[in-house]
DNA sequence: ACTATAATTGAACAATTGTTCAAATATAGG
DNA sequence: CCTATATTTGAACAATTGTTCAATTATAGT
């Protein structure tokens, strides 16, 4: 039984405008899941790394201080959401930023929480 | 002790690059905790709810369909990441987005995951 | 083919997260 | 003041997540 409150405390109309336009669940799921895959400490600092070229794995654990075999796990996640793309040089794989896109969005992100909070 | 791969497979100029280049820690870490906050599909529906104007925890709870206790307590991470606001009315607390800037931040992220993956 | 190296993968464990349920504030009206 | 209502809060539990360690795949040189 969930406690949705009494009729009396809604505003019915505004429910009603805000159910009649809301996005697509399935498409804010899938948002959530990209922002929650950039959400993440490590996987920022990579990002952060190869904005000022391509890096490969090894390069990334010796910037970050951090094992190959996790920056590795992190990369997939970044590769499969298109976040970064790799190419492969013989037997190194260098990584870079998918797309100018993708790196707006972060810039985004960064310049939000620089901004104070006023309330 | 790490596996940070030995000498010789590190590309030593790019790293020092990398090193020199990359954002404060500090920066990072805040910007990942911020992205975390709208990288929830829970959340992700309030703020899609209320881009068409205010509502009260009441009517997100109609909106979404949950309890009003789960509501509250993501509002909660909203508000003390500025990304929605409240104004008391009485007994009725009506949030917004906090500003454009974040609504922005949220369009591109749904734009990104609208479009398809090359690779 | 055989060896060495770059990178990925799988299982497991610790740490974090989201929801529920029950109880506590805060505001308004009689 | 006492009751009713809107919202917040705390504790607990289930589910998800990130790292480590060990093993595996992929590529190149000899």
């Amino acid at each position: 039984m969930i406690d949705v409150c009494q009729i009396r405390c809604i505003h019915q109309d505004s429910v009603n405008r805000a159910i009649g336009g809301r996005t697509d669940d399935g498409v804010l799921e899938e948002a959530a899941r990209l922002l929650g895959v950039i959400s993440d400490p490590t996987r920022l600092k990579i990002m952060d790394a190869l904005r000022l070229g391509e890096l490969c794995v090894c390069d990334l654990a010796a910037v970050l201080g951090m094992s190959v075999s996790a920056i590795s796990h992190q990369l997939r996640l970044l590769r499969t959401s298109c976040l970064v793309r790799g190419r492969r040089d013989g037997k190194i794989i260098f990584y870079t930023i998918h797309d100018e896109h993708v790196e707006k969005l972060m810039d985004m992100a960064l310049d939000h929480c620089r901004q104070r909070c006023g309330a």
